[in-house]
Formats: structure tokens, sequence, C-alpha cells
DNA sequence: TGAGCTATGTATAATTT
DNA sequence: TAAATTATACATAGCTC
């Protein structure tokens, strides 16, 4: 039932360090209740430990969202030339991806021509396999491989650099 | 110098509600500090006062968004069955978006290989227009395609639907 | 205003149940 | 384990400067 003066340093002994823990806890709690009480503020704390699952929070889950929401408007507000926050920052990386994606979407529909291309070429081919309609063939691919490949050019000086996965 | 027990209720006093909201704030920053350091844990705490322009808090500014980003993180995943909030939200947009592109990547790298076997195919036929060559060729040609259309039937299989832009 | 000072109430470490 | 107890350290109301 003595008591020396409490040594500020982590509890190394399991049970002590968890008994201190929900005590201290507790004295904490009531004491957020109390200055809110005398002094009509708005608090929260939020408390994790190994001991509990859940976050030990005050007033409540949905009290420390409104109290940390408005902290967070504050802090946008204020640090505006500070980083973008994590929203702004996350739209902007949706954007970003989305823009990517819609490029992948157009190459994909230059892509399919050429393969769309390729399965009436060989179709024609291979029905019109007379020695006389070969030179008007050759006439035709031609053309359509310098298309092809024109296309396909200024479509990858468009995307700057190759796009790659991830 | 007597001290009768503290009323728990607001403390209509001004001065005297600043001068206790002084002091308790700074018992409780120093508790917050204690609990942390001795348990282990990580916390914090924000408190709003008419007294101060920014909210104070605990352990810093920094230190409160870590925490309450954490806090956040885990209560989307507790509260699954609520609607899912802004941030979860977009970072689940974030990774479809990203889902999508990589199969958008992938489908295009498959798509590219009938584009080179085309253009492959097209400098063959110009460069060998010999009558000779052409039943082989047919030969080639029949094989290849049949492997492409082969090729482009699984892939549209595994990818289940047809993917659309945005 | 706020800092410093006690007297007293409160929090809590150590201990038992 | 966690609740209950109790002695002691600590926080702080009320005061002065």
């Amino acid at each position: 039932m003595t008591r020396k003066k409490v040594k500020l340093a982590y509890i190394e002994d399991l049970s002590s360090r968890k008994a201190t823990f929900r005590k201290r806890k507790a004295g904490l709690m009531k004491k957020m209740y109390e200055i809110s009480t005398l002094c009509g503020v708005d608090a929260c704390a939020i408390i994790y430990s190994p001991f509990n699952n859940e976050p030990q929070v005050w007033p409540s889950n949905e009290g420390v969202q409104d109290v940390l929401s408005k902290f967070e408007e504050l802090c946008e507000i204020d640090q505006s030339k500070q980083k973008l926050n994590q929203d702004s920052f996350l739209r902007q990386r949706i954007r970003k991806t989305d823009e990517q994606l819609k490029k992948q979407i157009r190459l994909n529909r230059e892509k399919e021509l050429s393969q769309i291309m390729y399965r009436l070429l060989s179709g024609e081919i291979l029905h019109n396999l007379s020695i006389d309609d070969v030179n008007d063939l050759q006439t035709k691919m031609v053309r359509f491989r310098k298309d092809i490949t024109m296309r396909i050019h200024s479509l990858e000086e468009a995307e700057g650099h190759p796009i790659n996965g991830n």
C-alpha cells in the first residue's frame, strides 16, 4: 500500500501495464468529460491499445468522427500551402488513372482496327487465290500497311512513352 | 485556499472557466503523454476551445493526423455494414480503375501479337509474290488465323464481358 | 490577464480478494 | 484475470501578485 513516485517509462511487466492502462484510460476519459462539461468545449480522444481490438474513444465513435472531421476541415483550410490532403490526393490519383484507362481503351480501339483488317485481308487472300488478283491485292496491302503504320506511329507519339501495367 | 468539491457543470464565469480550461488542458496533455509512454500505446486528443483559434492537440498536429487516419481505417473495416465513407469509396474506385487498366493493358499486349503478325505476314506477302509460294502461304495463314481466332476467343471469355471506358 | 502558491480532492500503484 | 481497497502521489480550485 505504499507507493513510490512512478517512473515515467514503458512498463515492462504485461499485467501491470495492462492494469495501469485500464485505470488511466478510465481516468483520462473522465477528465475529458469534465473539461468539456466545465468549459463547454468540444473534445475527443482516441487511444489504441494492444489490449483492446477496437480503439478506445471519447466521447463516442460518432462524437470522435464529428470532432475530427471538423479538425480535418480546419487543417485543410489552414494548410492550403502544405501538401494536398489525403482526399484530394486520392481524387487526383483517380483522375490520372481514369485518364490512363481512357488512353488504353482508345489505343485498343485503334489496334482492333488493324486486327479486323488482318482478318478481312487474310480471308480475302484465302478466297482469292487466282494469280490475276495478286497485283491488285499487293497494291491494297501496301496502302493498308502504310496507313496502319502511320496510325500506330501517331498513336505512340501521342502517348509520349509506353504505358506499363501498375 | 479552501476548496469545495467541484460541481460538475458549465462554469458560468468567463475568467474562471478560462483558468480551469488552461489548467485542465495541461493536465490532460500530461496524462496523454503518460499513458502512451507507460503503456506504449498510440493516442491522440483534440480539444476545441473558444479561447484558442487553433484546436489544441496532443501529441502534435501530425501525430493526430496519423492516429486518426488509422482510426478511420479501422472504422472502415468495422462498419462494413454501414455506408462506405468518402475515403474508402475513393480508394475502392481507384482499385477498380487500376484493375480495369491492367486488364486493358493485358488485352492490348495480346492484340499487339496479331498486329505484329499482320505486319510480318503482309511483309512476307509483299516480298514473296511468286505463284509457287501461294500454296505454302495459304497453309501458313490458315494455321495462323485459326490460332489468332482461338486466342481472341479465349481472351474474350477470360474477360467475361466487354470492358467499357468509364 | 497569467504565473505561483497551498489545501484539498482525485487518480492511481500496490496489494488483496 | 478483473474488481475492491487503501495509501500516497498528483491535479487543480481558489487565492495572491
